[in-house]
DNA sequence: CAGCAATGTTGACGATGTCAACGTTCTCAG
DNA sequence: CTGAGAACGTTGACATCGTCAACATTGCTG
């Protein structure tokens, strides 16, 4: 890689790539992702981007792919920071998960959406997804085992969590919410409501 | 209106517009909505469709409107029915929301999606939408007057609520649930979920 | 330093949204 | 009944998009 003038090897495209789109998308929507405008942006032509990626599918769900590799990572450090006892690690993640939508708009409509990616059948992206969700089940069976949650379908009682955090989410990123509304606030209700109805016993 | 062969005109080309372009949307999503296919779909040409719509943007916010018109309708009937009392029709509710979503899944990814919907002034639009969240607000409020769910910002309880079925619905349409998962008894789980947590007392 | 692999660029094609110009049918005043 | 304008539909044309093929430039490796 070299740093003078001369750059008709960008250096890192790849990653440029990925950035860029996500922006896009934060931005504008998928809708305004377009191959030939990410190369305009990153100065490059526009069909430098096909050397890095087979089509723009791929490209897309290279950023979504990035996208749970960084909530992964987020959600990792909860469970292993784990400050709080109790349901408070569950509030958590709750919490977690939804500022990262917040902050990663682009990533998390790709991942949990199904515009701009085509196939039903991507594999390691249904792989990587399913593995948050089962960690999820996981978590929810051992608060039921400690007695702190009602005892159900663990795997429906993940998918109402799942469901409230997702939701919120959606919301706020689609801005379905009142600008002047005090998000914080709104994610710990949201998260304090959920858990409540979770709760064992009156 | 004519009924014979010779259909130049074809009679209510608009009312086949809005429909053929929501059953695209569930078939294979907005971005494979296209408005020359749309035309091939129905028998005219490419731009017959701009003789009833300003241009995409136009009928996709037509379909999204028409879709909040549907909504409305639905859960109004459940506000007139009223057959339980207390929370059950709260729970109703939530319950018809999730049901029209998944039975107009085009319809309702445009009402809730920034995507291919432009413009962020369109006044209509959010018109008919902030009334339907409104109306809930209000529904709420008459829950906390008579003391069945807490006492809290009754604007803040009416989005965990929305957010609630919101993610169900979302997860549902967008096939991030496994499935030979129980549907119903999801989304019965997650209104009782909902409800144990708005609900007053210890 | 020769040559191949990696990376970028330009040319070209079919598909799309959309405007302009034009054809067909319907409706209604006379 | 009829003829003119309105309503509705069609084709031609253009810029943009995704993408492939052919070609150019750079970097690395023997």
């Amino acid at each position: 890689m070299s740093l003078d003038g001369s750059a008709y090897h960008h250096g890192d495209l790849r990653t440029a790539l990925l950035a860029e789109a996500a922006a896009m998308i934060d931005e504008g929507g998928t809708s305004s992702v377009t191959m030939r405008a990410i190369g305009r942006r990153l100065g490059v032509s526009r069909s430098a981007p096909y050397r890095h990626f087979a089509d723009k599918s791929a490209l897309m769900v290279a950023v979504a792919t990035a996208g749970f590799g960084h909530l992964r990572d987020r959600l990792e450090a909860v469970g292993a920071g784990a400050p709080g006892a109790g349901m408070e690690r569950l509030r958590q993640f709750g919490e977690v998960y939804v500022r990262f939508a917040l902050e990663n708009p682009g990533h998390y409509r790709l991942m949990y959406g199904k515009e701009a990616i085509s196939r039903e059948d991507l594999p390691e992206l249904r792989e990587v997804a399913n593995g948050l969700f089962d960690e999820l089940v996981r978590v929810v069976q051992s608060y039921q085992r400690s007695g702190t949650i009602k005892r159900q379908d663990p795997q429906l009682q993940a998918y109402v969590a799942w469901g409230a955090v997702h939701g919120l989410a959606s919301l706020l990123i689609e801005g379905q919410i009142l600008t002047d509304v005090d998000v914080d606030g709104l994610i710990r209700q949201t998260t304090s409501t959920l858990l409540d109805g979770m709760r064992a016993g009156r």
